[in-house]
DNA sequence: AATCGTAAGCGTATGTCGTACGCCTACGAG
DNA sequence: CTCGTAGGCGTACGACATACGCTTACGATT
């Protein structure tokens, strides 16, 4: 009977994440949102509760995104190896929504499809019960940790100058090992790092 | 000549830090931490350029305290466990911090001193050259995600509901996965996944 | 075709935030 | 005793989230 919606939740989300891949994380405010899709600032909350409802509805239309059907792969190590990469692939496309991801991950279904996946294979793998939820938690650990530093961690290379201005004397590895990290793109440490995880799982005990 | 300084940059991330671990993340601002040091808002200013800075310096409060000397241990495994208990512990004791560690760690000294700890257990354990950068980076990874997913993951167990709240049918992998969980906590889950980690390390190609 | 209840959409207002700017004053060197 | 410097503070401004109440478009009913 009343007046209809004239616009979806999903509508929202993608004014909001194209806000934040267009001028920053910061620049997210009701305001702006409303001002993408042409909206006076109140008319925004007949949509979305509050803030951090609409943070919600970003992360979600961004994790939502993420394949979580069963990947090709000869081995289970190979099919993580896809399922690990197409969430950081789908993040690292929008980097200024990596600080929302944490608190509002739970929000999205595509996650939990994708969670389910990454069970099945690690069962395929023969990792079972209690085992079986560490070596997942251990692995989401591992995505959330590598995708943050990948996208928070040198923040303008203030980091690397950080480690490259270190007093050589006092921080003998740290130099040698800065030396080393240059010789390393971000593609090859991430799987490098992921490789350490599957292998650990695979040697249980 | 001039008048003298009457407080100096850890008084005022102690003031900040103790605003956190009271009243929560959301509680602080310039107003409350000059509040909570008796002085009046724009005092602050002396002392600190901005907001930003001021969150530096908590964090660097929180992860200098980090002990990184040498410790002890038979193996190397087990001196690095205890090198990462050491940061699980520091920043859990406040974890209304967690949310800043990521964009201010670089910051810390203390955290620098504990790579550099790390480093060279690494290299005791035959780990050289890039392989040792891509080691040192899987198990700050990890020890990040963990960290984050252990304070920031629940939510008032918002997470866990909707777990349990999923259509067995669709996730069969994820209903008997949360019966597991619940068996195990989270100082075991931190060290499974640690375990993971380390015997990745071990068995490296 | 006329009516009317409902919810969409908006304008205004409040309180909080970070912080720019300028004044006053305590201090220690001369 | 004096005076320049820098510490400390009050006021003010613009941006923010959001509570509240008004107006208006719509579609189901008459």
């Amino acid at each position: 009977m009343p007046r209809p919606r004239s616009l979806t939740q999903g509508q929202i989300a993608a004014a909001a994440l194209a806000v934040i891949d267009r001028d920053g994380l910061a620049a997210l405010s009701m305001r702006t949102v409303a001002g993408e899709l042409g909206m006076s600032t109140m008319a925004l909350y007949r949509y979305v509760g509050d803030r951090d409802e609409l943070e919600g509805l970003v992360v979600e239309l961004v994790l939502d995104g993420v394949d979580a059907s069963p990947p090709p792969g000869a081995t289970w190590q190979e099919r993580i190896t896809v399922l690990a990469g197409r969430v950081r692939e789908r993040v690292g496309a929008h980097p200024g929504v990596v600080p929302l991801t944490m608190t509002h991950r739970h929000r999205s279904a595509g996650i939990l499809r994708w969670s389910e996946t990454v069970l099945g294979v690690l069962a395929e793998a023969g990792v079972e019960g209690p085992e079986r939820v560490v070596a997942l938690r251990g692995l989401l650990s591992y995505l959330i940790g590598a995708i943050q530093l990948e996208h928070l961690g040198p923040l303008s290379g203030e980091g690397t100058a950080a480690i490259a201005g270190l007093p050589r004397a006092e921080f003998p590895r740290m130099a040698e090992t800065a030396g080393h990290a240059l010789l390393i793109g971000a593609e090859e440490e991430f799987h490098g790092g992921l490789a350490i995880v599957l292998r650990g799982i695979a040697a249980r005990t």
